[in-house]
DNA sequence: GCAATGACGCTCT
DNA sequence: CAGAGCGCCATTG
């Protein structure tokens, strides 16, 4: 429940953060917490998406960790989100990273057109 | 209000 | 890049 009473409820603000996220790319934790004005909550955003039914509208699948991989905390899911994810066009290394640097969200390609090289 | 939990991040080695 | 340890903040009981 919302503790701050500014309005809508943290996890809310998360959830909007993540709808926000362009599919075909992946956030961190800490990247949709900084956005969701939680920076260093990272935690929370995996504990509100941990709170995702099925039928939620959260792309909860473009949200990874640092590191660009399934959390390995994730037993369960990281098995469909992968799916999701590859379903979106989103490679993964051999050893079931994403590469930041390519699918992370305000990765260079997410520029528009090469600002200049 | 206090204590415990948690889909994490950063720093040091 | 990989591994281990501590800190962060909000929700829950």
């Amino acid at each position: 429940m919302p503790a701050r009473g500014a309005g809508k409820s943290s996890y809310q603000r998360i959830y909007e953060v993540v709808r926000r996220i362009p599919r075909g790319r992946v956030a961190s934790y800490g990247e949709v917490a900084r956005r969701a004005g939680l920076p260093g909550a990272a935690r929370q955003v995996g504990y509100a998406l941990h709170a995702l039914p099925e039928g939620s509208a959260v792309p909860w699948q473009r949200v990874v960790n640092a590191r660009g991989e399934i959390p390995p905390r994730a037993s369960g899911f990281e098995g469909p989100q992968r799916r999701l994810l590859e379903r979106e066009g989103v490679r993964f290394d051999a050893r079931g990273r994403i590469d930041l640097a390519r699918y992370g969200w305000g990765a260079p390609r997410a520029r528009a057109k090469r600002p200049r090289g």
